[in-house]
RNA sequence: GGGAGCUUAGCUCAGUUGGUUCAGAGCAUCUGCCUUACAAGCAGAGGGUCACAGGUUCGAGCCCUGUAGCUCCCA
């Protein structure tokens, strides 16, 4: 089993506190302290939650390399990602730029593109009208429609389709700003959709992406009427100090006392919400650092398509092609404390150099001045106060975390790198494993990993996600202590078929817990037997043999292919129903008798092998079973044993046992239906002669005193078909004659409808034609036996 | 607006080279059992026009096209 599968799905349950959140408890603002505070607290934290959090894992039962923990702000680990910085911007690829960003106002720091995330929010639309700059006496307006009427105090253009009839005379014309009365341009442009709102659009190129493109192109003057924290700055004019919904609020009110406002409708739109606090993101020019994306995407987006790296699901494969074909540069820094600091020196003039230390940096300056006689010491330089994007230290991990980078070629890194998968949620795709792949192509020319393993995202009973916002995620732990480890995780795993959503529901950990119950009852039984010398139940033990070897088989299948939840629903269904309900049910001997050593000792083996298999899964019971079913040497523990190896299927074991458990089954069948009771041991006539083995299994899962052969009904029984052959079962009451007969007929009627349409196939020349061989043979197969059974059931009515 | 995916039993979902021994599992339901491993259990059973409409094929839950509804990703 890919290891960590199930692991990265249960962290997904594990609640991540925040150290902001934790200064808040405390009373603390973040504003408060000064940075050496504020880290000092960040540390603390981090001592104090990461062991917790690691305490958890364990819980858990994720059997991790606990002596390779690493963290990206370990000092190694944060010296390479600093290098990797100065590297990548002396190659270029890293650069200082003034660009629209995505603004988190209450974290006040940039956000990456995939740091927002969009939701659909019931809005206002406003149709707000603005004078036109005309000659004439008559006053003459054009309506716009905005979200964001505060984002007027910004505009510098109204801008129109080129094509749309109802503007065509009014471009190159102006209209004024309400409120402000700034004159501003009508310009025309492609991008405007005629059909939205009234055609013309208010362009605010400070505080939308799209604006800020048309102002670009158009030239037009940028108006920043925002302060860093979400409050109307001086360059608005008006407000000024006040929050932007505050003022919202506010500037409607006012637009509507001096006429402007036409009309209010109610809209939904998408607003993007910063991952980080939830607050509405305003897209915002800022200086930052981004980081160029074109060339390294180039071999990452190849390796993925080439599937030298696996997607499973391969679905995924398209989401990252898209993504990385369009690939925009990432803006690395962040207006945070806590993370890798952005190692730029500045000058007091705005100079800057990028070097590990500010001494270093001290001679790159004065080398790039040449002026001797103006030298800059270090008391003239000063950090960067930014940070670094976490991802930024993330991307490493694959190589860092064994040191490829600071140690390069190091025998570690050369036996583990690259590594086999990577278990990650389709959410990350972009954050990190798109990142993981390209950074292990640049500075280890390899990839990082062979295979991605993408599970399925939780969600609730409901299929909403989890989310703290909703509470509507378990706790974990509570859980793990009401089921116990092994069955939280038996029941997530068993609803996490590969690469869809898993729908989180407590029914599915209380089947795990009486899963744990019932392999608890398998060690009591088997625990309590005495044993003899001998040599018996040697078909059951043949069968399950097989049976084992081939789920065996299937599993290994299912698991090469990533199907997780389905190769444990085979394991499942191996334990419980074939090796509890049927073949512990066949040897099991009578009460207090003790049980031949051979199938003692074959049994245990069972188990040994069913445990080993089970242990990825549910770790806890089956190392607890596995060193109770014998006597271990010390250092004998499961979860250091070879998983077993299918060996060969004996097919023929399999029928036969298959064989024996369809009559036993159908026996069991007619005396529900006839109210006979188990107890009452019957006679069962045969058309067959069985073997003995088979025989003693029937005669002992459905209480049969013997079976006879016999070539017709005897009398006074129930008959019954398995397959061809006739059976015939001793009733003890009377016969209900009608119920049975109306059965038959149901039956006899689907045989003829079965056989009829096998019948059309085989009549059919293209079919004869174009089908193989093997089809038209089964066809054949399947048309004798249905004949046969017609026959036979068509004879017992007659004799009804 | 662009893209990906989903629609199968009352519920949650499997069904990976097209062949009515393939229409399945778990839960839920019904019937009968406190049978000394297990009532958190045992033994059985019922239940589905595989979203809808076409098409390809001897044959479609599975392949193709369209329609409807839902979900996700990107803009």
């Amino acid at each position: 089993m890919p290891a960590g599968c199930l692991e990265r799905i249960m962290l997904l349950f594990l609640q991540k506190p925040k150290v902001v959140a934790m200064l808040r408890e405390k009373g603390i603002e973040k504003n408060d302290l000064s940075r050496d505070e504020f880290l000092k607290y960040a540390w603390e934290w981090r001592d104090k939650y990461g062991g917790i959090i690691l305490k958890q894992i364990r819980k858990l039962g994720c059997s991790c390399d606990w002596n390779r923990t690493t963290f990206t702000m370990d000092d190694d680990y944060y010296r390479s990602v600093i290098h990797v910085f100065i590297d990548l911007y002396n190659k270029g690829l890293i650069y200082r730029g003034n660009k629209m960003i995505n603004w988190d106002p209450k974290a006040k720091t940039s956000l990456s593109d995939e740091e927002v995330i969009k939701r659909e929010v019931k809005s206002k639309l406003y149709f707000l009208r603005y004078k036109l700059d005309t000659m004439q006496e008559e006053a003459a307006y054009i309506t716009i429609a905005t979200v964001r009427p505060e984002t007027i105090l910004g505009d510098t253009a109204i801008c129109v389709h080129p094509d749309d009839d109802r503007y065509k005379n009014l471009v190159g014309k102006f209209a004024f700003v309400p409120l402000l009365n700034r004159r501003i341009p009508i310009i025309a442009d492609e991008y405007v959709e005629r059909d939205f709102g009234t055609g013309a659009l208010k362009v605010t190129p400070a505080h939308d992406m799209n604006d800020y493109n048309l102002g670009l192109k158009h030239g037009l003057e940028v108006i920043d009427t925002l302060n860093d924290d979400g409050t109307m700055s001086a360059a608005a004019k008006l407000y000024i100090g006040q929050d932007r919904f505050e003022c919202r609020k506010n500037i409607v009110k006012d637009l509507e006392a001096h006429g402007h406002l036409v009309k209010v409708e109610d809209y939904t739109n998408q607003i993007g919400f910063s991952e980080r606090t939830d607050a509405v993101v305003e897209p915002r020019i800022s200086m930052q650092w981004w980081c160029s994306m074109k060339t390294m995407a180039q071999p990452a987006l190849e390796a993925v398509m080439h599937d030298e790296i696996k997607f499973y699901p391969s679905k995924f494969k398209t989401t990252y092609r898209l993504w990385m074909e369009n690939i925009r540069d990432w803006c690395i820094s962040r207006q945070l404390w806590w993370g890798h600091r952005i190692p730029a020196w500045y000058t007091a003039d705005g100079k800057f150099a990028v070097a590990e230390t500010a001494e270093e940096a001290v001679i790159l300056l004065n080398q790039e001045s040449g002026d001797r006689t103006a030298d800059i010491t270090i008391n003239d330089l000063k950090q960067d106060e930014d940070v670094l994007d976490t991802w930024f230290s993330s991307w490493l991990w694959p190589f860092e975390v064994f040191k490829g980078l600071s140690n390069p070629g190091n025998p570690e890194v050369k036996y583990y790198y690259p590594t086999q998968t990577l278990v990650t949620a389709p959410e990350i795709i972009f954050f990190w494993v798109a990142r993981m792949i390209m950074s292990g192509y640049e500075y280890q020319k390899e990839k990082p990993f062979d295979q991605v393993y993408f599970t399925g995202i939780v969600r609730d009973k409901q299929g909403r996600k989890m989310s703290k916002s909703l509470g509507n995620s378990p706790d974990l732990l509570e859980l793990i202590d009401k089921y116990g480890a092994d069955a939280v995780r038996f029941g997530i795993l068993i609803a996490s078929p590969a690469g869809n959503d898993l729908l989180f529901d407590e029914k599915l950990i209380e089947q795990g817990r009486n899963f744990n119950n019932k392999l608890w009852n398998v060690l009591r039984l088997i625990k309590g037997w005495e044993t003899k010398d001998g040599r018996e139940n040697e078909n059951a033990i043949a069968w399950y043999e097989a049976k084992l070897n081939a789920s065996l088989e299937e599993m290994e299948r299912l698991y090469a292919d990533f199907q997780l939840s389905a190769a444990l629903k085979v394991l499942y269904s191996l334990i419980w129903d074939d090796f509890c309900s049927w073949y512990l049910e066949m040897v099991k001997p009578e009460f207090g008798a003790p049980i031949d050593s051979y199938t003692y000792n074959k049994t245990i083996g069972f188990l040994e092998k069913l445990m080993q298999m089970l242990h990825p899964v549910m770790p806890f019971i089956t190392e607890e079973i596995y060193q109770l079913i014998r006597d271990r040497k010390e250092d004998d523990f499961i979860t250091v044993s070879k998983f077993p190896v299918a060996e060969v299927v004996h097919q023929h074991a399999i029928m036969e046992g298959e064989k024996a458990k369809t009559i036993i089954t159908a026996i069991r069948d007619i005396r529900n239906k006839n109210q006979i009771k188990p107890k009452e041991r019957l006679h069962l006539y045969a058309s067959i002669q069985l073997s003995q083995s088979t025989s003693a299994i029937i005669m002992k899962l459905s209480g049969i005193k013997a079976i006879e052969v016999t070539h017709s009904d005897p009398g006074n029984t129930i008959p019954f078909l398995v397959a061809t052959d006739k059976f015939f079962l001793e009733s003890p009451n009377v016969i209900d004659t009608a119920g049975e007969k109306s059965r038959l007929e149901k039956d006899l009627a689907y045989q003829r409808g079965f056989l009829e349409s096998v019948m059309k196939k085989l009549d059919n020349e293209r079919f004869i034609s174009k089908a193989t061989a093997e089809v038209i043979s089964n066809e054949k197969k399947k048309a004798d036996d249905a004949q046969e059974k017609i026959r036979l059931m068509e004879e017992r009515l007659k004799g009804m």
